[in-house]
DNA sequence: AGGCCACTTTACGTTAACGTAAACTTCCCC
DNA sequence: GGGGAAGTTTACGTTAACGTAAAGTGGCCT
């Protein structure tokens, strides 16, 4: 048994914990794009993967407008030069942007050390005091 | 020659390329506690420190509050055992997030790799049809 | 047939994080 | 003493990303 090959909006809201009012708030903005079964909406295993990016790429900042540049340097359109050289190019600065996150991750981090420390450090006089 | 221990607000505004809108703006959330001369305002490298704080916590999606929360992380405030506490929980709550985003970071620049090595193979395969 | 889901559309409301404009004060310069 | 330049307060405006309500549709169960 592989992937399921469709999902309805309240299995995938139910999967990622958002509502379908987001779900459908994403296709608005043109990020989603379900075929319709009736007047349902039935999304692609490839429209769950969009989503997946869309929520990845919210817990890093992106806002709905960068993480659909995202989504779209996975579709092979069929591209002539042009647009294959800007695609490389957002390719690049998206590298930079993460980058940088990743440097900011690791001085936050190391913030944190530090603060520990010096809690771990107030406890250890309290701790003293008492006796 | 050590550090400057003092800055003015249109200057922390172009170091940090804000407006002076935006540090006021933090200021009214209780994020900055300038001192006056006058009516105006002046700051302490404690300011500063968490202005780049703040501006960090961007970089990765933190709210203001959120980094309201980490810049209270260094206030050395007098604390008790219920404080010192609750400080650590938090702490370990961040570093859940960062390990999080770190993660999702990790699997971004795959992706990356992946279009761009799709975007090449288009591009070659251009390359051959032109000869 | 009645009822209960899960789904739909339409539309107005809300919050965060500033932008933008207007109308001051202060200081410095010539 | 007139005029910038940089600072200030007050206040209304704006955008993104949904929340929330209202009213309707379509199936399935009993």
């Amino acid at each position: 048994m592989t992937l399921k090959q469709s999902y309805g909006i309240g299995e995938l809201a139910r999967e990622f914990d958002v509502t379908t009012r987001t779900i459908r708030f994403y296709e608005d903005q043109g990020l989603l794009t379900p075929r319709r079964r009736g007047q349902t909406r039935i999304y692609s295993p490839a429209d769950r993967v969009a989503l997946k990016l869309i929520l990845r790429g919210k817990r890093l900042g992106f806002s709905l407008a960068e993480s659909g540049d995202l989504i779209r340097l996975y579709q092979p359109t069929g591209d002539n030069r042009q647009q294959l050289g800007a695609l490389l190019e957002k390719i690049e600065e998206k590298r930079t942007q993460l980058q940088q996150q990743l440097v900011d991750i690791q001085v936050m981090q190391q913030d944190l050390d530090a603060a520990e420390e010096r809690a771990r450090q107030a406890l250890k006089e309290l701790e003293e005091n008492d006796v």
